[in-house]
DNA sequence: TTCCTGCGGT
DNA sequence: ACCGCCGGAA
């Protein structure tokens, strides 16, 4: 369907309307403080999501506060992030619990330019502490999203769709001003779930009807 | 083989 | 704009 008011609407209902009987279940959409919503989202990043819930509760065990993270041993928390994959992610979640402990003391702030000059974090991940733990009405744009807008939507979803100028206008257009996390979870389950890269499930697709991709068969 | 709630360096 | 990163699941 094309992108007007009207469907972005309809998009939106029928995307929540589903939510509510398929909403996944991960420890960190509880307390969304802003530390442990960054630690999620630097785990999450190229990472499945049921991958990273083990992990995600051992760190948080290990380092219940951002002090308790900034004075870990980075030894320790590569052994931690190794199942994860991308090791480096040990040294670069390192820094930026150092560096945010120093800079910001006991808490992180949930301004996206501010987060954004802590490492490792970027267009994604600070949109998304901002929106979780700040609830701010901005756009996340991921893979899953930029896929799943394009589809609907009928925008071309090949290689790097998550910085085109159009996805992210579309992307942006589409977030609540009331409840933008409880509409990202959804879009994320959804695109985990029934929207999938391959093999998408159209056919129990409650969006299906109006869905550019899924009239193409 | 491809893909997973991307980012930083080039 | 492009590329490497990386273990694990489908």
């Amino acid at each position: 369907m094309k992108p007007t008011n009207d469907n972005i609407d309809v998009f939106r209902r029928t995307l929540l309307s589903w939510w509510q009987g398929n909403a996944r279940d991960f420890p960190w959409r509880h307390n969304r403080t802003p530390y442990r919503t960054a630690i999620a989202e630097l785990m999450l990043r190229r990472t499945r999501a049921e991958q990273v819930v083990p992990v995600y509760n051992a760190y948080m065990e290990a380092n219940p506060t951002l002090e308790d993270a900034s004075q870990s041993a980075i030894d320790t928390t590569e052994a931690l992030l190794y199942p994860l994959g991308l090791r480096w992610r040990a040294q670069n979640m390192t820094d930026f619990v150092r560096d945010a402990r120093s800079r910001y003391g006991s808490d992180l702030p949930t301004s996206i330019d501010e987060l954004k000059s802590l490492p490792g974090v970027g267009e994604y991940v600070s949109a998304a502490i901002a929106c979780f733990a700040g609830d701010q009405s901005v756009a996340l744009i991921d893979t899953n999203v930029a896929r799943l807008l394009g589809r609907v939507f009928g925008l071309p979803v090949t290689g790097e769709a998550r910085r085109r100028a159009d996805v992210k206008r579309l992307a942006e257009r589409c977030v609540p001003d009331l409840n933008p996390g409880e509409y990202h979870y959804a879009i994320l389950d959804f695109g985990a779930l029934i929207c999938t890269a391959r093999r998408p499930k159209c056919t129990s697709c409650p969006i299906a009807q109006y869905c550019n991709f899924a009239a193409k068969g």
